[in-house]
DNA sequence: ATTTACAGGACCCATCCGGTCCTCTATTGT
DNA sequence: ACAATAGAGGACCGGATGGGTCCTGTAAAT
């Protein structure tokens, strides 16, 4: 269906709630002493199960787009400032790098190599959109005025491509 | 996984070969005599099963990318120029249109849609793919020397974005 | 009329995703 | 030291989706 799957939806969803409720401006750097918030408050605030967020949560983790503390008073807070975290990161933890087919993610994966004949423009096409996601920060998503620059930033990223916006036809 | 569906892999693939194959230059535009290959030829050409290749024709056709003649000496042919054929319809064609949430469908289908905090965040999102992805038309795919001009489309598309290359990180 | 080839489904199986739960470890506070 | 809190990690299951096959019908050419 060429969707992002709902883990990573979420996932920039509280990725947003965190910054937003940051203490201030910057997220802390490295030793923060006190996390923005728990699971159980972020659940809340996106209002989604406790043990989906919690998921999402320690995927994030792992990647390094957050920093957790356990314990009492512990919880999550952001590992970098937004500007400095984009759209492909967060789809790269969650939902796994950025391949768009098979052959993107490496030579000698796909059996029709030999036969292809557009070997090398999938991996433009993979470029492309990667960029087009990196692009995009968590400052971005946060910033009220950015759905203004929508139709600019848009065009650019299109290079002129036509506004096809009549794409309705089903499998 | 955020990845394309196989078929639509084997639909782009396809649409390549028959571009490669077309009579000349041109794709005829209306009233074409012959078709320029049948189901089993790419098939072959393709190297994958025929009832595959047979599901991502007809669903081509349905779209009106291609037009089909049935009977003898039947077979399908581009509907377009390559150059008139984007990546986004393509994908639109066999995917289904480009969503990349649910909520990028269209209004009321998320039921997160009042604590979400970043709405039109996602629907940016997703016209800078989908615009990225129109900016790719089939004559670029088939164009031995655009896997040249990479870099300069890649860099463009990413509006400036840093380059990472070090996603790696799995869910 | 026969043959060829597309049209449109139904159908099945493997895989993946979404969501839940359980156990373990680290930290804080009393 | 102990209890309470909160994250880490992984097992698990049901439903949905995708990939692939097959069958029946219809249009065109000889």
């Amino acid at each position: 269906m060429f969707r992002l799957s709902k883990l990573t939806d979420y996932g920039i969803v509280i990725l947003a709630e965190l910054a937003l409720s940051a203490p201030d401006g910057e997220s802390v750097p490295a030793g923060d002493p006190r996390p923005s918030l728990n699971a159980r408050e972020l659940a809340e605030h996106v209002d989604l199960p406790l043990p989906v967020v919690s998921k999402v949560l320690k995927a994030l983790t792992r990647a390094e787009i957050l920093d957790s503390q356990r314990g009492t008073k512990g919880g999550y807070s952001l590992a970098r400032k937004p500007e400095d975290l984009t759209v492909t990161e967060m789809i790269a933890a969650l939902d796994g790098p950025v391949a768009l087919t098979q052959c993107s993610e490496g030579p000698s994966i796909c059996d029709h190599e030999a036969t292809c004949a557009i070997k090398s423009p999938w991996q433009v096409i993979n470029d492309v959109v990667q960029n087009a996601l990196a692009s995009i920060t968590l400052a971005d998503l946060t910033n009220p005025g950015f759905a203004a620059q929508h139709a600019s930033l848009a065009r650019l990223a299109g290079l002129g491509g036509q506004d096809d916006s009549s794409l309705n036809e089903e499998l």
